[in-house]
DNA sequence: TTACAAATGTTATATATTAACGCCTTCCGT
DNA sequence: ACGGAAGGCGTTAATATATAACATTTGTAA
């Protein structure tokens, strides 16, 4: 068994995709296990497809799948698991395109930052000290205290290069 | 008359608000006029009243005053009105608040970055050319081209520091 | 002035999110 | 084990955000 190693810029090509959503889980379970939090069925399961699918994810994509899992399932369910899992900052949510995606760890205690590629749709979360530093010097200037930041560049990964 | 004077941040307190309004329609003016865009009657009073309100502003908020100025809209009038100002670079979208904010044009070629006050929910258009240097080289680092930016910082300004 | 393209009107629907209420299970102290 | 409280989930409904598709009108240029 190999230890997570963190390789930070589009990983998910080519990864050993399975052992990379059962690292994802064991994670999850070994941080509610500490924190007191209780990953129920529905849960693990919407964080077991999220990491399934590597891509940022509709909350009306889960819906569907988890509605036909288990015979039912109205937007609450998916909305309650999707905010758990976000608090738990297990998932993250991408604002440009109203979706969520695992967290992957990497950017440890600053505010994640993502890389998205239009063609693959995959996402990168990208450490930087260097922007955390520029905005918070920029916010320093500004008198601004900094509570959350969303940033997410989009445009195409170096495997997409060429493609089209 | 003034010149229009570029105050990067929260400038929106106590400024000469009908003054930026109409200096922003007639940037407008001038910059259809020399890319041959149309700026139609809707469109031209959505971006006055997203200027007027000079707070992110959501669509249905202008569907419903447009609404009663014409006595009829759907939605595709006001959506139609907002993906022309985007893309005539008028406006800019804020993803993490699904609202809409004219375009100060402080940014210059770059990207546009904004400090969001939850407090009096203005927003600050910054530049940084550090942000954008520090993102372009980690871009860089992973073959990574960048179509889009969006970088949104939420906090509490200034002038709001310590009211609640 | 005719013809084409762009803009708008109109209807309908898809997607996204939250509120409110009630039941059931789990957890905790006794 | 028991009872109460809290948390999780089912369910219904409403609200918010956004787009598809097609009809009609308007502007523009040959």
């Amino acid at each position: 068994m190999t230890t997570h190693q963190h390789n930070p810029v589009f990983n998910a090509h080519g990864h050993d995709h399975s052992a990379c959503i059962s690292d994802a889980l064991a994670r999850a379970e070994t941080l509610c296990a500490e924190q007191g939090l209780r990953l129920t069925a529905i849960r693990r399961r919407v964080l077991e497809l999220i990491w399934d699918n590597h891509r940022p994810t509709k909350a009306y994509d889960l819906l569907h799948t988890i509605g036909q899992e288990r015979g039912n399932a109205a937007p609450p369910t998916v909305y309650r698991a999707l905010d758990f899992l976000l608090e738990a900052g297990l998932i993250h949510k991408i604002e440009s395109l109203n979706a969520f995606i695992g967290c992957d760890a990497g950017h440890g205690k600053s505010h994640p930052k993502f890389l998205i590629c239009r063609s693959c749709e995959r996402v990168a979360e990208i450490p930087s000290p260097e922007v955390d530093d520029a905005l918070a010097h920029e916010a320093k200037r500004a008198g601004f205290r900094i509570d959350h930041e969303t940033i997410e560049i989009g445009g195409t990964c170096k495997a997409c290069t060429g493609k089209d």
